[in-house]
DNA sequence: CTTGCAAACTTAAACGTTTAAGCATATTTT
DNA sequence: AAAATATGCTTAAACGTTTAAGTTTGCAAG
């Protein structure tokens, strides 16, 4: 049951293997093939149940039409949409996804890179991680082609595909103290990723412009290796003081997950008590009793972005850096109440 | 910035390729090389940072190291799970993965097939889609090593990785017979899926050994296609006759969160008016007020299994296939009450 | 001193494509 | 009629590996 090559249509055919991978390439004109024997070979072709070698097809060519896609959590929803938009727009090409998650560790995605480089892709879509600087840089040092997603370090140029984060969580923030919310604290990531800071002076940002003075003690952040206990610890401090706050923003779904799990657990209502605002969507938000109030990052744009970045990359043989910084729209719901 | 190959290596030790070869795929001692000759080879190979080029590798030996993954639904943590753990345990011998989305489409599966197989995927991992029996068995005829999981179609000998579903539903149902409920609705998809019959017999022989008899009204099927209007037409039935349901059992995470979405919007309380309980986790119903009791499928042993029943099949050559069942764990939370 | 054999290497073919270059034969142009 | 061009196909090399088979040299055994 051997799989069926040009040779075995060449000795069908009494021909040679040029001149089937000619035609079976459509340059049967550019090559001036004759039309009934292109015709023959064809019918031969389909007989047999001819699928070309996509990898002798790569050996030849050097390229592969397969790009790596190395989320930082594929259990993220988030992740998750980014990675099938990413895999139906590469599709569209004509190109595959070989996809791993990080899980935000630095060890972890070199250790992707490696081997995505190494299984010859095309290029890479990165959600780098926290201290991967040195990877990215060595990416472009051997000139792979790569797109940043979601986060980038702004002192290394590349190709990134981001949303304005400084003034969506600003926005956020503002519809907060727009209803009346006077002591806003904020949960973050404890992390130098300049999204998550990007998000933390949005957040000030917001406050300033409102004249309401941030205090350190109502930004709190949590560890991505100990989230269940910082952000239990971040909660009761914001919650539990002789002033508690009267709203939360968080800085990611997961963030606002946990934290919400937690603020159950302690009878606080939402919105009346507290009010909850959140970047990034997810079904548990919907689900809430209080369905959460949150800023939307346009996930199918984003992946589009990507590939199409990516794909011009590596198609121009450029390295020429594109970066795209995307709109989020606020989505209100229930959990910040109303005037 | 061509990438160094063996050659660059034979040249600049000035040996021939094949020598080379030899001692980077450590086979020195079985080809008689000399010591020196193999530290000094190791060492251009190092300083040049030789990585070799898997294309040309697979041409060679005809197997990529790859295998395909098609999952139903990657947006399902369910499926992102398994695709995560299938990915952990793939690269821990050495193989990557290339994934796609069928979304529960049987053209989108074969065409996700073709592609996988085209690309000379070394082996595949399917949730078939309803419908895809051909498909399936057309991979049997290719003789293409293969592991269905999550479902499975009783009439077609495969590899299959499952739960035992009809148990574990009436292990559900039964726990809430026994919290004195007496009016079990259920919610499935409509579909021809085994895994889905399954849940439905099980939920069926759990009423019956505690002699209730089956209603037909109290079942309900909704299409995966027009999934938010068929669960609110199915939850309307089932609350709002003179008899209303007083628990529902639902047959995934996904139709569970959309009914749960819309009963959140009819001011029914869980579990004071109606007990839910479901299969599949998921943070959203680790969320919900009233946190729901669910079927635990152990996602890290399904993803393991695959992967191992697969490379058993591509390493042994065999065409023998394994089923395995694995059991599944009912964690019980707030969402049925207690007596 | 020849045969035998082990050691250390090289040669060459193969995997399945692609594609530039070559070679007849036929047809058109001058 | 010779020269140029067109047509239809073949040859052969190349992509980067792997690996069976072959070659050379040295050395011990007969």
């Amino acid at each position: 049951m051997k799989k069926v090559s040009l040779k075995d249509i060449a000795t069908e055919a009494g021909v040679s293997t040029a001149l089937v991978s000619y035609v079976l390439t459509n340059k049967d004109k550019k090559a001036r093939i004759g039309e009934e024997m292109a015709k023959k070979i064809r019918e031969i072709a389909r007989k047999l149940n001819y699928q070309p070698n996509h990898i002798a097809r790569s050996l030849k060519s050097g390229r592969s039409f397969t790009i790596g896609l190395i989320v930082a959590d594929i259990s993220n929803p988030f992740f998750a949409n980014i990675a099938r938009t990413i895999e139906d727009e590469a599709k569209k090409h004509n190109y595959n996804v070989i996809f791993g998650s990080s899980d935000e560790n630095v060890d972890k995605s070199q250790d992707l890179i490696n081997v995505l480089v190494n299984r010859q892709v095309d290029g890479l879509i990165i959600t780098p991680t926290e201290g991967s600087e040195q990877q990215i840089l060595q990416l472009k040092e051997q000139k792979i082609p790569f797109v940043l997603i979601d986060r980038f370090f702004p002192e290394i140029p590349a190709s990134y595909i981001a949303v304005n984060n400084r003034e969506s969580a600003a926005t956020a923030v503002s519809h907060l103290i727009k209803l009346g919310r006077k002591r806003i604290g904020m949960v973050a990531y404890k992390t130098t990723l300049h999204h998550i800071s990007e998000r933390i002076g949005g957040y000030q940002d917001a406050l300033q412009q409102h004249d309401i003075k941030a205090s350190n003690s109502l930004l709190k952040k949590a560890r991505y290796s100990h989230l269940k206990e910082d952000i239990r610890l971040a909660i009761d401090q914001l919650l539990k003081g002789k002033q508690p706050a009267d709203a939360i923003f968080f800085a990611t779904n997961s963030l606002a997950i946990e934290g919400l799990k937690y603020i159950n657990t302690l009878g606080i209502r939402i919105p009346d008590d507290l009010a909850v605002i959140t970047f990034d969507e997810g079904e548990a938000l919907d689900l809430f009793y209080a369905p959460v109030t949150f800023v939307r990052q346009p996930i199918l744009e984003i992946g589009k972005a990507a590939v199409r970045v990516l794909l011009e990359q590596i198609l121009d043989h450029t390295t020429a850096t594109t970066a795209i910084c995307i709109d989020t729209t606020l989505v209100v719901r229930k959990s910040c109440g109303s005037r």
